[in-house]
DNA sequence: AGGTTTCGGGAGAGCGCTCTCCCACATTTC
DNA sequence: GAAATGTGGGAGAGCGCTCTCCCGAAACCT
């Protein structure tokens, strides 16, 4: 029997023979044979392998990710979408400069098929050193001016102003931010969404703090708005994690929420819900919009199409008990 | 020029000539030329890579790993050692039994040059599964009873008696214990040795609450002891998340701590100084041990040890104001 | 019956490297 | 001066697959 045989048998292509089939089956698992995947990418010059790369450029990298459930709901969301096309899922992390280099040195040389993107922070160069390998590429978050990739995103701008409006209707009218850090892909969007809708309604001064995505930072952004400006009815935190740290916060000092102050999150992640008072929070669908990522690439690789896509969704408030 | 002087000068071997070594990486670097690492494999029979593998049987397994700063730890001690050579490490989730069944495939067929696994859970299959397809793999965390692999490890039960004696020359004499879920590889050592440790001193009746390794879950155990065991003066919970989530039941119950109750964590993560107050925590050296895994795997590469090594790690007491 | 299509399977090239030979030439040694 | 030694570089096999071509046999048409 030749090579030719048991290869078409393996990858199920033209018609073989039934009992041929068999045999070779049985030959396989008899043998123990495992297909080499090297010499067949080397033909094939595919991997069936799909890196999403989490890259930052700033420190504490892993604590970062590690401690913030956002990353773990794009997982989720990636993951069904390739396991179902039989390509194997590989987390990449590029935590520095030479990481990143050799991240793309690695891809290159035919690591993966294609590579989903999850930047940290903004002006993070490694979409566009992977355009430039010529590496088929989907981003979380809009590409920089330029970059041809494809992405998925949320309206984050409209987020905002979701919470404004909510806030103002529900008769806040001296708000607070806590913002997300200036680093992040999503801070500008954020604060000027709910800025601009505030400033419709006439509020022109709005108390801002940066805070780190995290718990702690939000309790500390927290701490430092309420000494300046006691008198706030309301705050707008960039994520869920710093809404809970503001939440927590205003309950030690004994600040009644939502009674005195309000509190708005973004994300709807599990932490609005083990927030107490539950948040209410600016749903972004990551585990649907992780999915899309996915989805476009693998449309790109399929050829499907030869333009990368792109996705946009929208945000959805979710009124809980913290407003 | 031949290919074989290119080879040469790319990878560094034997004498060539400076002149023409320079005018090889000229021609490379105009050209923009890449080396296949498909063919490059298929011949020297490596990758290049080692995969670091988290693998769980039970559910929402992304929600555990990304909100735990242990397995950042975990990373972040793998990350630089093999980073010093060149090996570029690839994150592979097992979140399924598909899952496993597709990534032993994968690794079989040459994905990785060798597996870092880190189980979430006892009884995980992963670990067997990787040694039947012979791929070098280290653990971290004691292999099962056959199971000839390497490992790195700390002593649970020493830390748990470290934890019960610390309590006992404090004068508690009525401790609970918040711990680790059943199924946690190591549930069963840190429960023995705290309990071995109180037995030494007379006591033998233990409040015991299971909590599942999260802040919340050490809320709701908590919960649990003080309303089952009002007059518990101590609580020893089996990961430091578990005890910043039972402080911070007990001061929103207004439970003074360490004043009424003294509060143990276990690993010495972040969350042990960001706990209110900063927790008394039995320290595990993570980083440490996810280097020396790493490096166990890389000797077992090198050749350097037919055998896989193996390392235990010796927990510290780290005392600060929760006892 | 002869010709044409369909179908199953073999032969063999070639993917892009590495690595072992081997050879040409320079340098040293007796 | 010839032989021994060293040094740089080319030739070519071969890693384990896939895939195109081709061929023989069976099935279908006229």
């Amino acid at each position: 029997m030749s090579r030719a045989t048991v290869s078409r048998v393996v990858n199920g292509v033209r018609n073989v023979a039934p009992d041929i089939q068999r045999s070779v089956r049985d030959a396989i698992a008899r043998i123990g044979y495992t297909p080499n995947q090297a010499a067949r990418s080397l033909v094939t010059r595919r991997t069936g392998t799909v890196a999403l790369v989490l890259s930052a450029t700033g420190r504490s990298f892993t604590a970062r990710v590690f401690s913030d459930p956002f990353f773990g709901r794009v997982v989720d969301g990636v993951l069904p979408v390739l396991r179902r096309r039989a390509i194997q899922p590989v987390l990449l992390v590029a935590e520095s400069e030479q990481a990143r280099t050799q991240l793309v040195e690695y891809l290159r040389q035919g690591g993966a098929d294609g590579a989903l993107v999850v930047p940290l922070d903004e002006n993070d160069p490694l979409p566009a050193m992977l355009m430039a390998a010529g590496l088929p590429t989907v981003l979380f978050g809009r590409p920089r001016d330029g970059e041809q990739c494809g992405f998925v995103d949320l309206d984050n701008a409209a987020g905002a102003r979701l919470a404004a409006e909510h806030l103002w209707a529900t008769g806040r009218r001296r708000p607070a931010l806590i913002a997300a850090p200036v680093t992040a892909p999503t801070a500008g969007e954020r604060l000027d969404g709910f800025m601009e809708a505030l400033a419709a309604h006439g509020v022109t001064a709005v108390p801002v703090v940066r805070g780190r995505f995290t718990v702690d930072s939000g309790r500390r952004a927290m701490a430092r708005l309420l000494k300046d400006h006691p008198r706030i009815d309301a705050v707008f935190a960039a994520n869920d994690l710093m809404a809970q740290g503001a939440c927590q916060y205003l309950r030690e000092q004994g600040v009644a929420v939502p009674g005195t102050v309000a509190v708005v999150g973004f994300d709807d992640s599990v932490a609005a819900r083990k927030a107490r008072p539950q948040l209410t929070t600016v749903r972004q669908p990551v585990e649907r919009m992780a999915a899309a990522m996915a989805g476009l690439l693998v449309e790109q690789l399929d050829g499907a199409r030869s333009e990368p896509g792109a996705k946009v969704f929208e945000p959805v408030l979710v009124v809980r008990e913290s407003t």
